[in-house]
DNA sequence: CAATGGCCTATCCGTTCGGATAGGTGACCT
DNA sequence: AGGTCACCTATCCGAACGGATAGGCCATTG
């Protein structure tokens, strides 16, 4: 079995190589950024699994994830990260990932994560994901109608009332409605006020 | 010697005392997050070093650091993190930290740095420092006057211009005059646009 | 010394915002 | 059938904003 372990943390590659080599029957090769990364997967022999780290040079977030999956031999591509969400590691399986790891896991939950993988099944740990799956989304916008959440919108991106009702295709008086309301709901005095909010939400 | 591990990520916590309990005369303690970190400083006895990942459960940034250094036995703290800043790392090095780790170190370099950091100096990977040194702090910020930069900030707290005046303790139209100029300079139509970019780029 | 640049102040003007008030439509539920 | 709710529209008004123009003060610098 071979894997490809990609991270920018020495020490963690380290680790991970020393492991995962301690197993029977694992091969292991290594980079420290996603251009090395892809340039061994391309060159081939076809690796059994490669473990990509979310923050490491050259991912540019999940696009690193995609490119590596678009690329011949690039199937079984998983990514392991030390700060991620649960919002990012949906969306990594969701784009065809392998697996999500966090870096909380223990040694041995991570070996056994890769052979499960490399085995051809999705792994992702079930308290992770479950973890903020209880929270609310965001307690900000779920009180918003679908209006005024689009408004809300255009407020991040510093848009005239105005321009809003043009990109709504609404009147401007009726931007004016919601935006009002909307202040309301989420405790806002104007709309710079409504923006950061909304920004410190993680909205948009 | 007596070291406190505290950091989240199993997988690197177990290494880091794999390695550093091989090491002769190294005794180390673990922890997964401040609460339990802070508790066995105060328990005693004291510790040589006590290793403090940056985005563990409780760090509050660098809040968790300074109550450390705070309390009875936190005299030798350092900080280390998969993801901070250069930034980080020197704000770190101001408040009183014994070291700044990133966690791209090789193992080797790591038991390097805890011996001595452990012996009473001051750590810091000179190439990681160096890194962001060159680049301008904040390109946008840079190119504002003193006075532009405080409105700024009253602009992305939502502050309309008669409160910034009055907290700047300056005249309304005064205000006008640095956030119209402000626009000009980061490239905004309106405050909000103005707040967003202040945000995004970092700042405050 | 004169020039420069940052900071402050002022006035004027048109536009936008924020709020209030009043009403109309369609979907859905009881 | 009546009620509720989200959504839309309209008009009015005072306040704030965005821009232009014109000047004064002061420290630094050539």
């Amino acid at each position: 079995m071979r894997v490809l372990i990609a991270d920018d943390h020495d020490l963690l590659r380290d680790t991970l190589d020393l492991f995962l080599t301690s197993e029977a029957g694992i091969e292991t090769v290594c980079a420290a950024n996603f251009n090395d990364a892809a340039q061994l997967v391309a060159e081939g022999p076809d690796f059994d699994l490669v473990l990509l780290d979310y923050g490491m040079p050259g991912m540019d977030g999940l696009n690193g994830l995609e490119r590596m999956l678009r690329m011949p031999g690039g199937h079984r591509v998983a990514i392991i990260s030390g700060s991620a969400t649960r919002e990012v590691a949906e969306a990594a399986l969701e784009s065809g990932a392998a697996g999500f790891l966090p870096k909380t896991l223990s040694a041995k939950s991570l070996v056994n994560a890769v052979r499960f993988m490399a085995m051809g099944e999705q792994y992702a740990p079930l308290d992770f994901m479950r973890a903020a799956e209880a929270a609310p989304q965001h307690p900000l916008a779920e009180q918003l109608s679908t209006r005024e959440f689009e408004v809300l919108k255009g407020l991040t991106e510093g848009k005239s009332n105005k321009e809003i009702a043009r990109d709504l295709d609404i009147r401007e008086p009726t931007v004016k409605l919601h935006v009002k309301t909307l202040y309301r709901k989420i405790g806002a005095a104007n709309r710079t006020q409504a923006a950061m909010i909304a920004k410190e939400a993680g909205l948009f």
